[in-house]
DNA sequence: CGGCAACTCCGAACATCTTCGAACAAGCCG
DNA sequence: CGGCTTGTTCGAAGATGTTCGGAGTTGCCG
């Protein structure tokens, strides 16, 4: 058997029979454990299925409403840190959908800033801050990911014009395209890209070698990356290769 | 079977409110109480349900953001609940600034209904409801009247419709003129009229004989009023007269 | 009502088993 | 031969069960 059909074949036995072990898999297609976890690492990485330990199950639509689990915080809240030390009084920011974008936010507090954003959640951080503009752009709310998407928000970003975006990820790409795994936030992204002058993009260190579905961009479109992978990393090296400005977190 | 799934279906069972208890959870799953306690725990972590003594509940949403004061609450609620009454499954409809328009707001829970506003007490109010279909209108936020205002919220309501518009108002003039106290707001309640088949107002009985600033409109732009003032009151009976449908809550 | 004992439940700590992925070696095929 | 896939090995990390001291709850008695 060809090794696409067994991956294909995995993925059917994953989504319909809601969730598969690695030990049941190996048996069933006569191969070893190590190939199974080769293949759902290779299916996960394209967003197919969800990996869990001992197997792997549906990819389900269900983040929890409730944010309160946030992974990989810390190293988030030192790049959102960062991020926000480039900028400058009186600027103004396009802040993205996700969380390592809403640690960006925290850490505008109190700063002179116009912040425009789809991003909900940045909302509920900024309203409270008399000091911030704060600039929302229209659009259908998305619960799940607390953001708004659509032609009211594109239509908005058309009208605007910023001094940075900054973008969040779902993986860069061994190629360093950016990538994200909901096809209807990337016309967003692009549209703010397009708006502002600079472009930084905040991943942290985890999204080098993880990807989604959907390409946003070329590392030629992005101004300065702010991660908290070490300079020596061969994604980070690469996108300075790129000419991208590395700031460190 | 698998420790996410597991978990998974613990989640489900607490709930959907079928068992809560950690021993029962133990003999159900066929592990030992421990397991249990450590996925519950998990569980608590993430905030997906609250851990109590010998099991795990629902997590419970506090509403937290009860406007401190709001002013003639009561009378406000009904308001809000004989407005839902007027809305049909399946219609859109537009809901205006103010606390009236946010009761309202809180009576539509679990209708299958498309929300437009700017409002975003109301985004708050709805946005952890899945049967909605919530637009927000970009714009520059208001703090002090959680509202989005500006260009970017009149050139969304030129591409929206809408069955209806519910509108608030400062108060309403002698003449039936409708007035609001702040000029930024007054297009938004233009464009929502444009946009809408029909327009209700929501007024206490109070807002008779107060007046805003700024005229927004006669009382012929009107389709319908919502109050609590009786039909004997000089202000509502002139609206009667005026050919304005009156819903008494 | 206050105090006390019995019971239940919790979570830390440890030992054991399973699973994971990196690294290397072997096989296959153009 | 060189690239790709697969299998094996092995140390690290995760998951589970058991034990045990301590905290919370209940109920009884004075």
């Amino acid at each position: 058997m060809l090794p696409a059909e067994r991956r294909r074949l995995i993925l059917d036995a994953v989504v319909n029979g809601h969730s598969a072990g690695v030990v049941e898999l190996a048996s069933r297609f006569a191969v070893s454990e190590m190939t199974v976890r080769r293949d759902l690492a290779q299916l996960a990485r394209e967003g197919k299925l969800t990996r869990v330990r001992g197997g792997a199950m549906r990819v389900q639509d269900e983040p929890p409403f409730t944010q309160i689990a946030v992974e990989r915080l810390p190293e988030k809240e030192r790049i959102g840190r960062a991020a926000a030390a480039l900028v400058a009084d009186g600027q103004t920011v396009m802040v993205d959908v996700g969380t390592t974008t809403l640690q960006l936010a925290r850490h505008l507090h109190g700063r002179r800033v116009t912040v425009i954003t789809s991003n909900l959640a940045v909302v509920d951080e900024l309203l409270p801050d008399p000091a911030i503009e704060l600039v929302v752009l229209g659009g259908i709310v998305r619960r799940n990911y607390r953001s708004l998407v659509g032609m009211l928000a594109e239509d908005a970003l058309r009208q605007l014009a910023a001094d940075v975006a900054f973008l969040g990820a779902s993986g860069i790409r061994e190629d360093l395209a950016v990538m994200d795994s909901t096809i209807v936030e990337v016309p967003i992204k692009r549209a703010m890209m397009a708006a502002a002058e600079r472009t930084v993009l905040l991943v942290d260190a985890a999204k080098f070698g993880m990807r989604g579905s959907v390409r946003v961009c070329g590392p030629d479109r992005l101004d300065a990356v702010v991660t908290d992978a070490p300079a020596a990393h061969p994604g980070v090296d690469a996108l300075v290769q790129a000419g991208v400005e590395l700031v460190h977190a």
